[in-house]
DNA sequence: CTTATATCAGGTACACTGATATTC
DNA sequence: CGAATATCAGTGAACCTGATATAA
């Protein structure tokens, strides 16, 4: 069923189409893809209450244990005051607990509760359909490979944490 | 060279290693791959002072020549509210300006200015330097057909306006 | 009457810079 | 001292929902 537009947009190419799709800026379509997936994941997990930002550092918390703000935003690519207001806001609704480090004396630890554990869990039985959808994307497992070679290598060559002057 | 830290953070991998390398979801691959290309973007455009959605709308009407900013709206899948903050924006430095359609009475053609393409010409000239560098991470030209085949397919699966109910 | 466009109003989560106190 | 952490203060662009007016 196509979409009824009042006038005619026959120049703008549909998603995946003429400068939307292959022959577009690798730039632009890395942005493209994200910025649809991400619709689907903001819809996915608003009934929770959990933005796109607090899935993804509740994620971190539960995957790598206990971790630092700072580290937070390394792993984002966030400066560390915005980290810390989306580490508040999930402090706020009980999601996570800090608690200050046995060693460091400035350091505290972001730890999950049992709520954010729980929380976590109901996001990612929404956010895995959306996964599954993803990786019919790549239809053989060469390409899902190549992508994946592709999309790792990039972080890691973009990585803002390699430059020497960050503030 | 490797960045000092205080604590020894080797249970969090670099990106592109481990849980943030090929074996990650699919869905943070994109994201972090995505996060790490913004931070370039942001830094080559900062000077100019455009902001990434800003230099994203600028650049389609260029491309596009005249269009609304519904249309706007629906190709960088946010709402027309959002897009016309964007576009008031751009309005406001003298990079864009508003034309009311000749024949529909309602829509607002958009259109760039004399400032506004030297403005997306300056923008290119720093951003296809990150293009460049983006393409060497598809290492042979086989990866790169796959990689954007597979990008241009998430955008045409995942389009949301492709659903029926959008507010 | 229904749909699409444009836009006002309000609110919030992000995201930044800058500055400060503290700890190693 | 420098470097890293945490956090306060302030600003702003970007997002959203909801409501309204107008045109096709």
């Amino acid at each position: 069923m196509v979409k009824k537009r009042v006038l005619d947009t026959s120049k703008i190419p549909m998603p995946g189409e003429g400068k939307r799709g292959e022959q577009g800026y690798l730039a632009y379509l890395l942005r493209q893809a994200n910025a649809a997936v991400r619709v689907s994941f903001d819809r996915a997990l608003a009934n929770l209450d959990v933005t796109l930002p607090q899935f993804s550092a509740l994620q971190m918390i539960c995957a790598y244990g206990e971790l630092s703000s700072a580290e937070l935003a390394r792993l984002t690519y966030l400066t560390p005051q915005t980290m810390n207001i989306i580490v508040k806001n999930l402090e706020t609704r009980g999601a996570i607990e800090r608690a200050p480090h046995s060693e460091h004396g400035r350091i505290i630890w972001l730890k999950a509760t049992a709520v954010g554990r729980r929380l976590l869990s109901q996001c990612r039985t929404r956010v895995d359909l959306i996964e599954a959808k993803l990786q019919t994307c790549a239809e053989i497992p060469a390409q899902e490979n190549a992508v994946r070679h592709f999309l790792a290598l990039v972080a890691k060559t973009f990585d803002p944490g390699a430059d020497a002057d960050r503030r």
